[in-house]
RNA sequence: GGGCUCAUAGCUCAGUUGGCAGAGCGCGUCGCUGAUAACGACGAGGUCUCAGGUUCAAGUCCUGAUGGGCCCA
């Protein structure tokens, strides 16, 4: 029993083990296991950069079998946060695991940097508030600066991926706004355009004043909110009736401007009602009347927002027209009649109304065919629009009228209505939402100003029409950026027909979408049966330039295919551009000749592209399609593309395909982009809520990698189920942290320059208590043993048979999550990789390490095989289980790999990244051995759980424990000498017994099984059950165990159970007591003897004395005098009866019953039940 | 307004063909510990959102209501 340590450490005298005097091996280092993890990471990369292990990686694995991943760019226009780290992660543990697979990558990360949210950014740098402000800047500088931008936040995620552990060739990220990237979309384009796919339209879009350009339908969902607007009722005298009006009402006034209709429902009565006070005449719909507006909102709120505490309870329009001295109904109507009726609008003096086919700036936007229509004053006509595609009326009765006020040139219903019943377009206002000219006072303001609301009220109040005013809150959009309200605007923009989409489709559903939970292929095919066609132009500046180039004469246009298109048809502006990249302004310098009528001066359109266009198209520009065929053919297909999935199905995902489909269309062999997709859920705070950049709550990168660890937060994400969004820790905007690393570094702020602040996360605690924190001080025990015994690795293995079986067990095991973790990988699957891990760790530290402690401990003696075989067994482990995790937790695994392997084993890789992935060995796999032992460790849990019952300790020797298995695997686990051994040593009881039964020291009840007796006893069952409780339970138990059945009387009625018609409970007698789990049954016997009693005697003193040395710092291998002063008889007997006990475990050399001298006597006074007893120690 | 989906312990979530409501975390008690910021055993904690229905039996199946989420209008 005397301890190795104490022997161990007298024979090395601080020299270095035997093995080292040769030369070949070093010592292994020794391990703390109070460990500042994020600092030893940031020393993990420089190695990685010194020693230059990726480069050697690559260089290994060059020519070898592909496997392709396909980046999706990051946005490269802010710093990173916790939420791009999950997806990242993904990508880097994939790209590992088939390099250690030994497959040859691209390794290529991407940039996404044209479009809106990047200038929206520099504006905000420049101090620029319109699209005026930038063109006085000019469009060269801001074209540059937002380059400048994206390339600053590219070199800082490139910086923090990095920091991640994230492996790419970061000198070749592609970038969307490269030439490369741009050309190959105008290939796509053109053949779009050849295909008949591509085209102008004229419609009514969202448009944002501010931002000055408009929003397809996919980004107006982004910016919905809650506003109270100022909602008007106003009157439009009808013609040739003289005081008669309809009664409108809209919340938008400045679209009153360019009334042109009235619409109404045809089947709709509408009510004719006098107001007594001036005996004006209005006409709306009847039920409309007393129709309680919003009543449901006012009581429950929009959705989850409340109503406006400043906003009161709308009023009926009969309360309204009450409070005007009220009214005299005169007769109900068909809407039917109404259509047709013509009526005075209420801005016909200005002379936009009076422009014959409408109004419009420019005019040319006005289609030809409708220039000869009558102007908007001439026009003003009731009719009734009808029904939708699906059959539901357009105008329906319940808010506002039932007369709805319709006003082409500003809503895209009312365009299409204005098209079929030929009402003229007046489209008042410019790109940046200010009337136009032709509007009178109102030409310059801007619509959505408080003032220019006011304007419009008191004009209509002044003319008369002003009915009444109300404020009116309402869900309306917004812009996703800027905030302002949207409005609407006739506009030109162009558009990618969407008649091919059974083609995109048909991709769509060559593709592996995974998470399976996520129904990817589903949501992506509904998507793209209901989309609309897509609109690709933006009327901004910093893009794509969209090569399409229209005659401003005959209105032909042309889209250019390519650079080298341009040169080629290029009349002017060539030389100025040559050089530039293709983005404005550069690009509009050159001119064309229009193929249809000659005009030498024909310019690109002035649009930019949508900005999925640059990511969709990345299949192809970043594998040079357009340049080296065969380098495309080799990459794509890609294996693999994995990201965030909320939205991308509309977005990324949705572009990728439908453009490889465009790009593959007429091919005898379409490709998809990619085999497989893995996407993955949100990073949420923990409270579960969103993270936001602007209340302080969003994680950054830095502040997570460096108080968290990237390691923990690699494992958090891997082990996350992918569908599921990921409460990752909580952010303190108001504590502010200095990072001080062991190696001297001190971080006070993120890459960006944002104070490093507290982060908080229950999750990472727990996997790192859990994970990383076992893993370490598994290898931290087996260094510093080794370390001191002078384990050598290279010693001859002791052959497998003559090991100990919990060695060939834990050698099974380790097999077994060799292959479960390869096989997980292949699919793509990492919460099995990490569970399976997970558990190997947990057995390898809370039942190897602990049951095999004592081989470690134990003194050097020539020829002590268990003892290596106990070395060779963990040392087998550990470096197995690293290459295992590595491409999870590469920083913990590399610095294992570092002191295990490298400085170990001349002929190693230099690094654990270097090490092909392991190969499950199967001549290793004991199925047999893996069952006993599992089976082992459930009955131990039993009798833990029996100990515990039994009240007494387990320092409390007790005599037997007794063991009914359930199986042959039970049986044979407990036979087992080893094991039995282990298992009695654990609980620490005497011996075991195996037994058949255990009737006679347990009482036994019976309870039916219902789901089997069930399906026989149907109606019978309820009585059964309760003629079961009076039944003797033991007689029951023993008929089966007989081989009999049993019979049981109830409701006159005779029925007959079988053995797996019933369970069996058991309850504790008063000498034992019980465990049960199924079949198996634990018995533990709680009678004590004097022997086991001064045994427990003994060990309590042992680990108090243990406790003392542990307080006083003694080293382990210290020796030392013992004081045990007591009055109590049965103590001292005990002390005398296991001295030599208490002075091995102790390393007591010296016993003494008195006080002791010294200077550092360490000393305490316990209680053992009852028993006073002073211990004191002393360091000799 | 339409479609899909969810509602179970303080929190996060499992719950198979209908058959004694579970896990992890947190909390409490006891125990173990010279690798471990651990670990182990036990315990408290539930109107399975509500109302009907089918059934010997419903968290589970059916109908309806309420509330949340996502998607589409």
């Amino acid at each position: 029993m005397a301890r190795r340590r104490a022997a161990g450490l007298e024979r090395d005298q601080g020299k270095l083990p035997a093995s080292e005097a040769g030369g070949a091996v070093m010592a292994f280092e020794k391990v703390e296991t109070r460990v500042d993890f994020p600092s030893r990471e940031r020393q993990t990369l420089r190695f990685w950069e010194e020693a230059q292990i990726f480069e050697k990686l690559r260089a290994k694995n060059r020519g070898k079998p592909r496997w392709s991943f396909l980046d999706g760019p990051i946005t490269a226009n802010n710093p990173m946060g916790v939420h791009h780290a999950w997806g990242r992660t993904y990508k880097d543990v994939f790209c590992r695991y088939f390099a250690a697979t030994g497959h040859d990558q691209r390794y290529q990360n991407g940039f996404d940097c044209q479009g809106l949210w990047v200038e929206v950014e520099v504006e905000r740098e420049l101090n620029l508030h319109t699209k005026t402000d930038i063109e006085k800047v000019g469009l060269e500088k801001f074209t540059e600066a937002c380059k400048a931008r994206v390339r600053k936040y590219a070199g800082i995620q490139t910086e923090q991926s990095q920091r991640l552990g994230y492996w790419m060739d970061w000198n070749n990220s592609y970038f969307t706004m490269a030439d490369e990237n741009n050309y190959t979309i105008w290939t796509f384009l053109k053949k779009c355009k050849e295909l008949g796919y591509l085209y102008k339209g004229t419609d009514v879009m969202p448009w944002s004043g501010r931002a000055g350009c408009a929003y397809s339908h996919m980004e107006i969902a982004e910016g919905r909110r809650l506003v109270t607007h100022t909602a008007v009722f106003v009157r439009f005298p009808l013609r040739g009736r003289e005081n008669e009006y309809l009664l409108v009402w809209t919340t938008t006034p400045w679209t009153l401007t360019s009334n042109t209709g009235c619409a109404v429902n045809g089947e709709l009565k509408y009510v004719k009602l006098r107001m007594k006070r001036d005996g004006a005449v209005y006409y709306f719909a009847e039920e409309n009347l007393h129709y309680k507006r919003l009543e449901k909102e006012f009581k429950e709120g929009f959705g989850s927002k409340p109503w406006p505490s400043d906003t009161p309870k709308l009023k009926s329009i009969h309360q309204i027209l009450n409070e005007q001295g009220g009214y005299e109904i005169e007769k109900v109507i068909p809407g039917a009649e109404m259509v047709g009726w013509t009526y005075d609008g209420p801005f016909d003096e200005l002379p936009a109304q009076q422009h014959q086919g409408g109004y419009t700036e420019p005019l040319e936007l006005i289609p030809e065919e409708q220039r000869g229509w009558p102007s908007g004053a001439e026009g003003h006509r009731v009719f009734d629009p009808g029904k939708t595609s699906k059959g539901e009326a357009y105008v329906v009765a319940g808010e506002g009228t039932g007369i709805v006020h319709s006003a082409p040139g500003c809503g895209d219903v009312d365009h299409a209505w204005g098209e079929e019943h030929k009402l003229v377009a007046i489209a008042p206002l410019d790109d940046a939402a200010r009337f136009i000219d032709g509007f009178g006072e109102l030409t310059g303001k801007r619509a959505i100003d408080a003032d220019t609301v006011q304007f419009i009220l008191d004009n209509l109040k002044a003319k008369g029409l002003l009915v009444a005013t109300e404020k009116y809150p309402h869900i309306y959009p917004h812009c996703w950026r800027t905030g302002d309200e949207l409005v609407f605007r006739l506009v030109d923009e162009w558009y990618i027909s969407m008649d091919w989409r059974e083609e995109i489709k048909k991709t769509a559903q060559q593709v592996n979408w995974l998470p399976a939970g996520m129904r990817g292929q589903e949501r992506e095919l509904d998507w793209l049966t209901t989309m609309r066609d897509w609109m690709i132009s933006k009327k901004r500046y910093w893009g794509l330039a969209l090569p399409i180039w229209e005659c401003t004469k005959c209105g032909h246009f042309e889209v250019i295919g390519s650079r080298e298109e341009l040169q080629e048809r290029a009349v002017a502006g060539w030389e100025k551009f040559d050089g530039h990249t293709p983005h404005r302004p550069y690009v509009d310098w050159v001119k064309i000749k229009c193929a249809q009528c000659g005009n030498p001066e024909v310019s690109r359109i002035p649009d930019v592209g949508n900005p999925w266009l640059d990511a969709g198209i990345v299949a192809y520009s970043t594998t040079h399609y357009n340049r080296d065929r065969d380098y495309w053919e080799k990459w794509i297909p890609a294996d693999l593309i994995t990201e965030c999935f909320p939205g991308q199905f509309r977005n990324w995902f949705y572009a990728i395909l439908a453009m490889s489909t465009m790009m593959e269309l007429g091919k005898d062999d379409p490709r998809p982009p990619f085999k497989t997709l893995l996407g993955h859920a949100l990073v949420l705070n923990e409270q579960r809520q969103a993270m936001h950049k602007s209340d302080g709550t969003a994680i950054w990168f830095e502040e997570a990698a460096e108080q968290i660890g990237v390691d923990t937060m690699r494992w958090m994400y891997c082990q996350q189920p992918p569908i599921m969004d990921l409460a990752f820790g909580t952010r303190h905007p108001d504590e502010e942290v200095t990072i001080e690393g062991e190696d001297g570094t001190r971080i006070t702020h993120t890459v960006d320059g944002v104070r490093l602040c507290k982060v908080t996360s229950g999750p990472a605690d727990e996997t790192r208590r859990q994970v990383i924190i076992p893993l370490w001080n598994t290898y931290a025990f087996f260094c510093n043993y080794a370390r001191l015994d002078g384990f050598d690795p290279l010693a001859p293995a002791v052959p497998l048979r003559q090991r100990q079986d919990i060695d060939r067990w834990i050698l099974s095991d380790l097999q077994l999550v060799i292959r479960d973790a390869r096989a997980a990988f292949e699919r793509f699957d990492l919460p099995p990789v990490c569970q399976r891990v997970q558990r190997f760790i947990e057995d390898l530290s809370t039942w190897y390490v602990r049951r095999n402690r004592r081989r470690f401990w134990r003194g050097a003696s020539e020829g002590d095989t268990d003892k290596l075989a106990a070395y060779q067994t963990l040392y087998e482990v550990l470096s197995k289980l690293i290459e295992v995790m590595a491409p999870i937790l590469p920083f913990v695994t590399e610095e294992m790999y570092q002191n295990l392997v490298a400085t170990q084993l001349a002929e190693a890789p230099r690094s654990v990244h270097l090490v092909d992935y392991p190969q499950a060995d199967e001549a290793k796999i004991d199925a047999g051995l893996s069952a006993r032992m599992a089976a082992l460790l459930r009955i131990v849990t039993l009798a833990r759980s029996a100990r515990a019952a039994s009240k007494l300790k387990v320092r409390q020797p007790l005599a037997k424990v007794v063991v009914k298995p359930a199986n042959d695997v039970e049986r044979a686990a407990i036979e087992h000498t080893q094991f039995q051994a282990h298992m009695l040593e654990e609980l620490n009881i005497k011996a075991a017994e195996l037994v058949d039964s255990v009737d006679g020291l347990v009482k036994t009840t019976v309870r039916l099984n219902k789901k089997v007796a069930g399906k026989k006893l149907g109606k019978a069952l309820p009585a059964v059950e309760k003629a079961l409780v009076d039944v003797n339970g033991a007689e029951l138990a023993a008929a089966f165990t007989r081989g009999d059945n049993a019979h049981v009387t109830a409701g006159g009625q005779t029925h007959t159970l079988m053995p797996e018609d019933v369970e069996i409970a058991l309850g504790a007698g008063d000498d034992w007591a019980v465990a049960a789990d199924g079949e198996t049954v634990v018995l533990v016997d709680k009678r004590m003897t004097e022997a086991l009693r001064q045994e427990g005697i003994a060990r309590d003193i042992v680990r108090n004395v243990q406790n003392l040395r542990k307080d006083a710092d003694f080293n382990i291998e210290d020796r030392i005098r013992l004081s045990v002063q007591t009055a109590s008889p049965e103590v001292q007997a005990a002390v005398g009866a296991f001295r030599d006990y208490i002075s091995d475990e102790t390393l007591a050399a010296e016993f003494s019953q008195a006080d002791l001298d010294g200077d550092c006597v360490h000393g305490s006074d316990i209680d053992l039940d009852g028993a006073q007893v002073k211990l004191q120690v002393v360091r000799l």
